[in-house]
RNA sequence: GCCCCCGUCGUCUAACGGUUAGGACACCAGACUUUCAAUCUGACAACGAGAGUUCGACUCUCUCCGGGGGUACCA
């Protein structure tokens, strides 16, 4: 496969190349978390380059086991394998970045040593006050006012009892990259106030960690979140600095995503609803419709296609094709997709996905096939055809399949099927019943059944196939959306079927 | 304030100087059908604005407008 798009000025990617996937484990994994993950997965995959997972858990406040557990589930369920990080291990290790501080200060030792770094003494509302006196905007960030400090100096403020945090020399001049998705993006001189890298109690900052882990896990492609990209200037300097440290062998190449949108004009957040992937997969969402959806948003496979696979995908891939515009998070699209994809299931594979949301729902005694009933695999067999082009999510299925799987007599129809109950009803229910009396259990089948019926409620009857058999649909499986009727008749069986026609109508 | 990003149908996208601006989702109408789906047909619907460059701009440049992000001892 040879790629068809040139890239314009967008830099070749590395030939041995080394993405990242490192989140924070704050709260439950969400779908721009995702999104962010298969980018650089696939964009390994594609590269045959190595795609490391590390958990970036140096906030202590936020950070919490529960749900780095959540993250690794995530990523198992989606398929998204790593070939170095947590669990697995690797070269580089470890990969929770709260069992790596003596690197951190290790090397914030030595930037520190060579005058990288230096000691800032400055509160947030010293540097406040600082702006407002001068007539800056209060948000106009740190003034560079510890910078050069005399030994004297810091010796005062260490008298007072004060700790320095560690800040980042930013040199005085223009700051440029190529990124991967966007092209040529520069950052004027000046516009990045030198910043902190280590608070005043030792704790190193993700402005650290980050560029250090990238550097020492030789990272060459950086693929992350758009919210990233201002801070890509002050990255680049440490990066330098690093590497005149011999800490990093090459500046990495980076690609800023795009955010994925929630309701309005807003990034989807945490608190959203439809970013909660764990809610998705409830829902019944499969893992190939939602990440097949999660790739649309800023990327394509080719005109005219939407629906593919992770192979596909994966032979197709590349960052640089990546749109540079906010993508809406648009769950019936996201929906349709899913669809599509469960429809393209191996039957066999359908029933099996199916198994915990019908056990989940009360309508089948285990979560694997091989632990069913043999009543229960003949039924799910029978019906599984007749439901899988109906359902757009498998949580779906147990309103699909309930009254097949039920031996219920008497089903109470919801209020939207008993709407569907004319005035005739009574009168077809009487005689579909004196018809299916008749029917020879050997004889009990869709075919025959369909048959019988035109004949006795439409030919002779005179009843509009809608009026015949909407009362029969409503007494069999209790809803105006069913699977096809015939089916569904000779799936739950003769005795079953009469019983529930005249317990309709007894109803009615 | 300053810095940075983004701007094609309602939504996701295709187009890479020359097309009636294509597809998908959603919506509407129809066919098929016992219901609902599936499937098929059709309809509706977009280049934010203005200047350039060019024989010719969605496409290149600039300005404006609009939206978003950053300006943290969060990530």
């Amino acid at each position: 496969m040879t790629d068809e798009h040139d890239h314009d000025s967008k830099p070749e990617l590395p030939k041995d190349l080394r993405v990242r996937f490192c989140p924070s484990p704050t709260g439950t994994p969400h779908v721009g978390m995702v999104r962010t993950a298969l980018f650089n997965w696939a964009q390994a995959r594609h590269s045959k380059g190595t795609f490391v997972f590390r958990i970036e858990d140096t906030d202590a406040q936020r950070d919490s086991e529960e749900s780095y557990q959540q993250i690794l589930d995530a990523l198992r369920w989606l398929g998204l394998d790593w070939d170095e990080g947590v669990e697995v291990g690797g070269p580089d290790g470890p990969y929770r970045q709260s069992q790596r501080g003596d690197i951190y200060r290790r090397v914030a030792q030595r930037l520190l040593d060579a005058g990288y770094a230096y000691e800032s003494y400055s509160t947030a509302d010293e540097i406040r006050e600082r702006n407002v006196a001068a007539g800056r905007p209060e948000a106009f960030g740190y003034d560079g006012y510890d910078r050069n400090l005399s030994e004297e100096e810091r010796r005062a403020f260490r008298d007072q009892g004060r700790k320095p945090a560690l800040r980042i020399r930013m040199p005085d001049e223009d700051v440029a990259f190529d990124d991967l998705i966007r092209g040529r993006i520069e950052f004027k001189a000046g516009s990045v106030p030198d910043y902190v890298i280590v608070r005043p109690n030792g704790d190193p900052l993700y402005t650290l960690t980050n560029p250090v882990d990238d550097a020492m896990m030789r990272i060459n492609v950086v693929l992350r979140g758009e919210d990233l990209l201002s801070s890509t200037p002050r990255q680049i300097v440490l990066y330098r600095y690093l590497i005149e440290l011999g800490v990093a062998q090459a500046m990495p190449l980076f690609g800023h995503m795009p955010y994925v949108m929630g309701q309005g004009n807003k990034k989807l957040s945490k608190r959203d609803p439809e970013s909660n992937l764990f809610l998705h997969r409830e829902h019944g969402f499969i893992r190939e419709g939602l990440l097949n959806y999660l790739a649309l948003l800023g990327w394509s496979i080719g005109p005219d296609r939407d629906v593919f696979s992770m192979e596909e995908m994966v032979e197709h891939f590349d960052i640089r094709d990546v749109k540079a515009n906010p993508a809406h998070f648009d769950i019936d699209k996201a929906i349709a997709i899913n669809a599509e994809h469960i429809r393209m299931l191996e039957p066999q594979d359908f029933l099996n996905r199916s198994l915990p949301y019908l056990k989940r729902d009360g309508l089948v005694s285990a979560e694997t096939w091989d632990d069913l009933t043999d009543h229960e695999r003949r039924i799910l067999a029978a019906a599984a055809p007749l439901v899988q082009p109906r359902v757009r999510l498998l949580g779906e299925v147990s309103g699909m399949m309930g009254s097949l799987l039920s031996d219920a007599d008497y089903i109470e129809p919801d209020p939207d099927a008993r709407k569907q109950l004319k005035d005739s009803a009574g009168a077809v229910l009487d005689l579909a019943l004196r018809t299916l009396q008749e029917v020879p259990e050997q004889d009990w089948i869709t075919d025959h059944l369909h048959d019988l019926l035109t004949q006795a409620l439409v030919d002779q009857g005179g009843y509009k196939p809608r009026l015949a058999f909407g009362p029969v649909r409503v007494a069999v499986s209790g809803r105006r959306v069913s699977p096809p009727l015939f089916e569904s008749l000779e799936i739950i069986g003769k005795s079953t079927t009469l019983q529930r026609l005249t317990n309709l109508r007894r109803h009615l």
